[in-house]
DNA sequence: GCAAAGCTTCCATCCAGTGGAGGGTTCTTG
DNA sequence: CAAGAACCCTCCACTGGATGGAAGCTTTGC
């Protein structure tokens, strides 16, 4: 049977959930959540009902997991992911979204970095507060 | 009434929780919950039942804030603030626990960075996509 | 052929809030 | 002082984003 059906189009036999999870990091249980949200279409099921994955599917997730650790919400990246998918952008929203969400960024990376800060002096100041039988 | 008691140890008559929610930017509603969950102790009510915070509560409230948003849960900051009012760090648990914060804030900056930087190629390449009835 | 592992759906639960009803309190102002 | 606005209280329900578990197919590997 052609082990892969040689050198034509690539068909590609479709991941199923489990694999994407492996290769994502992400639960089994958050992916099928966002497939249900509407997040992620499979593009195929096989003939027993598996949910089946391509690469593109990968890159969503990858996209999917980088926005929702910015807390963006769902129906948002429903938005965000289909205009990402009808290619071309023809809405200045969109680039006006994206360019508030960097500079939203930059805002959590500066809050971020003062925390260190904080953390370090509150670290330091702990350091010397020695003499109380510290770690003897 | 001398209005606040001159000069003597600032008895400081307690905020009440709208005027916490005013200076923290929190919403009133949360400040309860977080009483509720152990994570505030008003150590005051009025006699009308109002909760009465001081300056510490504000403190504490930032603290929540900043770790908060990095996902530490509330049990955890019940934890951490329990042990910041016993005042010395006595175990050096807690050390090693901020220091593994202040790690994974490091690695949240950095995945910031490079989303930022993933973002700001995907603006570029729609810059350009020009041709299409673009923005006349 | 059969067990283990993997997948399905569906329904319950969790966490961190948020909203609203129903009711008491404090401030302002005439 | 009375009225009204603004504030506060508790309690209970609901939301969003997952996560857990039961019950039941399917695929894999010996």
């Amino acid at each position: 049977m052609a082990r892969q059906g040689s050198l034509s189009t690539k068909p590609s036999p479709g991941l199923r959930i489990g694999e994407v999870a492996r290769r994502t990091g992400l639960p089994v249980k958050t992916i099928r959540f966002y497939c249900d949200a509407g997040l992620l279409q499979p593009k195929e099921r096989s003939a027993a009902g598996y949910r089946l994955f391509d690469e593109e599917n990968l890159a969503e997730l990858t996209i999917i997991r980088a926005l929702r650790s910015m807390d963006v919400s769902i129906p948002e990246l429903v938005r965000i992911l289909e205009v990402r998918r009808a290619g071309v952008c023809n809405c200045s929203v969109l680039k006006d979204s994206i360019a508030a969400k960097m500079k939203s960024i930059n805002l959590r990376i500066s809050e971020l970095a003062s925390m260190k800060d904080e953390l370090s002096r509150l670290l330091d100041s702990w350091q010397d507060c020695g003499g109380l039988k510290a770690d003897r």
